[in-house]
DNA sequence: CGAGATGTTGACCAGACTCAACCCTAGTGG
DNA sequence: CCACTAGGGTTGAGTCTGGTCAACATCTCG
């Protein structure tokens, strides 16, 4: 692999080798100054080691449902979403995945639901095989695992109580109230949201029907909780409402 | 280390000793034999040597939402839910838990919801300090606490997917599979459940008013899916109905 | 420039929520 | 042993949200 470094200049170059997988998460038990970054450069380079890079265009698969588990992703840019099949042909979306996640939840050996990237996508493919060797004896970096995985845990009883919310106007503004705090967490603060979904992505992530989507979001915009700049970005104009509505009270102007 | 300290006069003593922490959880990557129990006789000395036992009532506090996260809990008998306060001073139920079970999820040193007890409960107290000490000595240890995270991840995509399903049948149909895994999987086969919760939990665990509940009840006996002995005591009658009502097609027979 | 995918809008209707009444059942005290 | 009571549990009537279907608009990409 890419040895060859510059002087400590600082600045790693991130063309080729990103510098290892990327474990993003808040504290657990510490009240930790900043959610953020979790491992160690030496333990990235651990990992690193073990790890090889994936490139996915949009659209493709990185596993399959039901198909022998034998490999655990990390995200480092763009947008992946797990799925499983649900009722009428339709998919229910599980999750949507950043840089900093991982995907490839596994039971008995096999993929639990199925990923494809949203957007193009780099990640890094872990093999189960060495990932488990490595942390059984790196009880440390097994320690970021578990804070990561007490993260999503979080993150999936955020969206159950997201999809027990009964007007679809408090689905989507908790879904964009979801995605604004996952940007901030990447990018710092945002002016504006990007959707890297599609309208029945979000639907089905949501619970709703596409067109439930875009009446909710029609709705917020005509009460000027948000303003859409094109079809992919929005601006959250009226916090104060934007929590009025999550709490599924219309707002008395 | 200490060894014996079990004797303590004052200290809350069990009869018959439960041996320490249970783990309960089916495998991860390997094809696990039967989902059991995790822990080896060693691992559960250690968690027992720094936990406590505490016993409850039903309808008693666990841990409180927001307050510092000093410990987690692991349930040895009965039942406990955690919950969240939801939009109209109802709550919302993010998850029921049984022996085997750990609970107290913390962010950033705080609880992110609240625990008590649905029926009289007994459990370990472990201190997080004590445990995440012991967590970064003992990897394997720490390997099974990964596994029963991601099981808990697994149940908690399972509890998103049954909240997203429309009809309130089919997500009654949905929780008496859930129970009815839960049951097998402690009690070995089951030839009838044993419902500890009110309707209006199940019904906030579902994302339904509790007369949905009771009409979804209602049906299912009615088209004879299900037969009730009593109110809390369920007995399920046409698997392949109940599958037909989770998938939310009616039955063409 | 055209064709297929994606997004938007409207009309109609089934199903779940709300509200309000009533029925059990367990636990209490006479 | 029984009457009483409080809390959960059950049922019904009316309202309203969101699903479905169908038409149309817009976007993307060859």
């Amino acid at each position: 692999m890419a040895q060859h470094r510059n002087s400590r200049s600082g600045h790693k170059h991130v063309a080729p080798s990103p510098g290892g997988p990327l474990l993003i998460a808040p504290g657990l038990w510490q009240t930790a100054a900043k959610p953020g970054q979790l491992l160690t450069a030496g333990e990235r380079a651990r990992l690193a080691v073990i790890s090889s890079v994936v490139r996915l265009r949009k659209g493709e698969r990185l596993y399959t449902q039901g198909q022998p588990a034998t490999a655990v992703f990390n995200i480092l840019t763009g947008v992946a979403k797990t799925y499983t099949p649900s009722s009428n042909g339709m998919q229910h979306i599980v999750a949507f995945l950043f840089s900093g996640d991982l995907v490839g939840l596994a039971q008995n050996g096999v993929y639990v639901d199925s990923a494809e990237a949203v957007t193009a996508l780099t990640g890094y493919r872990i093999p189960t095989s060495a990932l488990e060797a490595l942390l059984r004896r790196d009880a440390d970096l097994e320690f970021e695992v578990v804070c990561k995985l007490s993260h999503d845990l979080r993150e999936m009883q955020r969206h159950a109580f997201f999809l027990g919310k009964r007007h679809a106007t408090a689905k989507i503004a908790l879904f964009l109230q979801m995605l604004e705090s996952y940007q901030e967490a990447r990018n710092g603060s945002v002016a504006e949201l990007y959707l890297p979904m599609s309208r029945s992505d979000i639907g089905a992530y949501a619970g709703i029907s596409l067109e439930a989507v875009v009446r909710a979001f029609r709705e917020l915009t005509s009460r000027r909780v948000i303003a859409f700049r094109d079809r992919r970005h929005v601006r959250i104009v009226d916090r104060t409402a934007l929590d009025d509505a999550v709490a599924e009270r219309t707002r008395s102007v």
